[in-house]
DNA sequence: CTGAAAGCGCTTACAG
DNA sequence: CTGAAAGCGCTTACAG
C-alpha cells in the first residue's frame, strides 16, 4: 500500500507539500506540483479516503435519498445521477425509503453517521422540507418538488412543471372534444383535505384548473379516484371510477403505470381504448410507445433532471454558489390512446 | 461531537476498555461492559466510522456493483437488497456500470478506494469472474449468474435456473401445439461463437434443448434474432425475424421488455397476439399482467433472490461460513399472449 | 481484566 | 512557497 509518505520520499518534497498538491491548493510552486503529480500518476497513488475523512470530519461521498423507490421514474433518474457522478469521479451512497417515510429525518441521521458532503433528494414531501430542513446545513438538491418558496439557501430544486404539464395533457383531451374527463391516481392530502404541494397534487391541480379554464367544474366526488402509482393499484381504482361515472369519455392518469392499469381495467370491462374511452398518462415508464395502444403521455426529461442536479450540487459544494430552482422542459407524446369522444 | 474519550471519562474506564466494549471483545468484565454500554446508550454515542476504518483499513460498507443497469429486473433486486441491508443496519454503496463494462475490474478498483467489507454483484459475466475474480479476496455474492463451477470459496451465487425456466416457457408453447418457435433477444457470444454462461445464453440454450427434446432442430440462422433487452431494441428485431421466417407461430422473448417490443411490432405488421402469433416473455417487468394482452412469462422471485444474497453475505462476513450456490424457484404465469397455432 | 502508548494516513495552522 | 509537528478518533499489541 503506497501512502503520502512514499510520494513525499520519492519526490523529495515533504508530506505537507504533497498534501497540498493532492488538494489542489494554490500555494505550491508549479515545479513542485508537476513533479509530484507525475509521481502520483506513475505510482498510481490513491489517497486513503478514511484518513482524509477523519481529518476533515466529512466524507467525500454524496448521499442520495430516494423516497418511494417503487417508481421506475425515480429509479431512472437515480441511474442517471450515478452515471453523472461517476463522470465527475464522485461517489454516492443511496438510501431507499418508503413513500411514507420522512426523507429529511433520514438525511439528518445519514448526515451524522456517513458525513456526506451533500444530499440529493429524489422525491420528497414539501411539508417535511418546510418543517425540518433547517436541521440540514449541507448543500442539497431536491428533485421532483419545487423548493423555490421554502426559503433555504442551501437547497436547490429541479422539477418538471407538473401543474403546467398536467394542464397540457388535459388540454389535448379538451381539444379532441372531451368534456367528461376523469382523474385517476395519487391522493389528496389528509391534512385538513388541503393540497400538499407535491407532484401528485400539482398534477391534479393543473388538470382541474385547465378544466375550469374551459368552463368545466371538476367534481371530485364523482370523477376522481385515488390510487397508488402502480398498475396493480390502478386496476381496481379505474374500474371503480368508471362504474361510478360511466359517462366519462377520457381519463387523465397521474402516471404511466396508472394508465397501464386503467387501460387493462377498461378493456376487461369491454371498452376499447381509445374508441370507447381515451387515456393520457404521465411519464413513469420508458417504453410507453411500445404499449398497445401506444400511450399518450407527458415525457419528462430524466437525463436532464439528473444532470442539472448533479452539476449544480457539485458546483455549490466546490464554489459555494447559491441554490437555484429550475423547471426542466417536458414534452407531450401523442400516442394512440386518445381519440375524439364517441358518445 | 462526543467521542470515545468522553465515554472513557464519564465511565471512569480507559479508552482501551471502552473500545473493547464497542467491539464486543470478550476480555472485558461484565461490570465494565454494563456500565460503559449504558453510558454509550444514554449519551447516544456513535463511534466515528472514519477513525475505525482508518485503523482497520477497511470500511463498514458493502459495495454493490450493478452491471447493465437499464434492466428493471436488476433495479428491483437492488431495491430489495437496500431494504434488507437497512434492516440489518448495514450501509451499501452502489456502482452502476454498463453492460459492456468489466464488473470484476470495477470491484477491484472500488475495493482499493472504498475498502468495503464485501461485494454484491447484480448481473455479471461468467468470463470475467472465471478469469479475474481471484484478484478479489473479500466475501462476495453473485446474483443472476451461477458461480458453482468457478471454484472460488469466497463467492456465493443465487440464481434463477434460467435454462430450466426457459425450457419450461418453451414447453408451454409446445404443449399448445407450436412447432415453429422463434427466439428473440440477447446475443451469442462473439468469442469463437461459443456460448458464454450467462442468463441470456442459458435461456437460449434451455429453449433450444427443449425444442430438440421434442424432435425440433433449432435453426439459428433463420429463427433467432439478437437484440438488447429493451422494447426499443426488440421492436425492429422482431420485425426482421418475422419477415425472414413468416411461418413462425410463436416467439420466446428473452425478457419482458423484448416481448413488449415484439408484440408491438407484430401488431404493426397486422398480426394479432395471440391469434396470429404467440409470445412468451421472461421476467423483467412487474406489471406484465396488466399489459394488453396480459403477457405469458416466467416470474423470478426478486425478493427472495435479494434476501438470500444479503443474508448469506453478512453471515459469511461475520462467521466466515462457506460460500454457497442456490437456485431460487420461479413460476410460469399464463397470461393471454399465447394460443394454439392457427396455421 | 485493564491502561498507557503507538500509530493508522492524512490535513493544517504555524513558522519561516 | 515549504517543512516539522500536532492531532483527527479510533484500535491493538504490550505490559501488568
Amino acid at each position: 500500500m503506497i501512502t503520502i509518505k512514499d510520494i513525499a520520499q520519492i519526490s523529495g518534497y515533504s508530506i505537507s507539500t504533497v498534501s497540498r498538491v493532492i488538494n489542489n491548493r494554490s500555494d505550491v510552486s508549479e515545479k513542485a506540483r508537476e513533479k509530484i503529480e507525475s509521481i502520483i500518476r506513475e505510482q498510481n497513488y490513491q489517497p486513503n479516503e478514511n484518513a482524509r475523512m477523519l481529518k476533515q470530519n466529512i466524507s467525500s461521498d454524496i448521499s442520495v435519498i430516494v423516497r418511494g423507490s417503487k417508481s421506475i421514474f425515480l429509479e431512472s433518474i437515480l441511474e442517471e445521477v450515478q452515471i453523472r457522478m461517476g463522470k465527475h469521479g464522485e461517489n454516492i451512497n443511496v438510501h431507499f425509503i418508503a413513500e411514507t417515510d420522512d426523507e429529511v429525518a433520514t438525511a439528518v441521521q445519514v448526515g451524522q453517521t456517513l458525513k456526506p458532503k451533500g444530499f440529493i433528494f429524489l422525491g420528497g414531501s414539501a411539508d417535511h422540507f418546510r418543517e425540518e430542513f433547517s436541521q440540514i446545513s449541507l448543500p442539497s438538491v431536491l428533485v421532483t418538488v419545487d423548493a423555490a418558496d421554502f426559503g433555504y439557501d442551501n437547497l436547490s430544486s429541479f422539477t418538471t412543471d407538473d401543474e403546467e404539464a398536467a394542464a397540457c395533457a388535459v388540454n389535448m383531451l379538451l381539444k379532441q372534444g372531451h368534456r367528461r374527463i376523469g382523474i385517476l391516481g395519487g391522493y389528496l392530502s389528509d391534512r385538513s383535505g388541503e393540497f400538499e404541494d407535491n407532484y401528485r397534487t400539482l398534477r391534479i391541480r393543473g388538470a382541474v384548473k385547465e378544466l375550469e379554464k374551459h368552463g368545466i367544474r371538476f367534481d371530485f366526488e364523482k370523477d376522481y379516484e385515488p390510487c397508488a402509482f402502480s398498475a396493480e393499484s390502478a386496476f381496481p381504482a379505474a374500474d371503480k371510477l368508471l362504474r361510478r361515472s360511466p359517462d366519462l369519455t377520457a381519463i387523465f392518469a397521474l402516471n404511466d403505470a396508472v394508465a397501464v392499469g386503467a387501460i387493462r381495467a377498461f378493456r376487461d370491462m369491454g371498452l376499447d381504448v381509445p374508441r370507447g374511452i381515451s387515456v393520457v398518462g404521465f411519464n413513469g415508464v420508458s417504453y410507453v410507445r411500445y404499449l398497445n395502444p401506444r400511450l399518450a403521455t407527458i415525457r419528462q426529461d430524466t437525463a436532464k433532471l439528473a444532470r442539472k442536479s448533479v452539476d449544480d450540487l457539485l458546483l455549490r459544494i466546490s464554489y459555494g454558489s447559491p441554490a437555484i430552482h429550475e423547471k426542466i422542459p417536458y414534452e407531450y407524446f401523442g400516442g394512440e390512446s386518445t381519440a375524439p369522444p364517441s358518445k
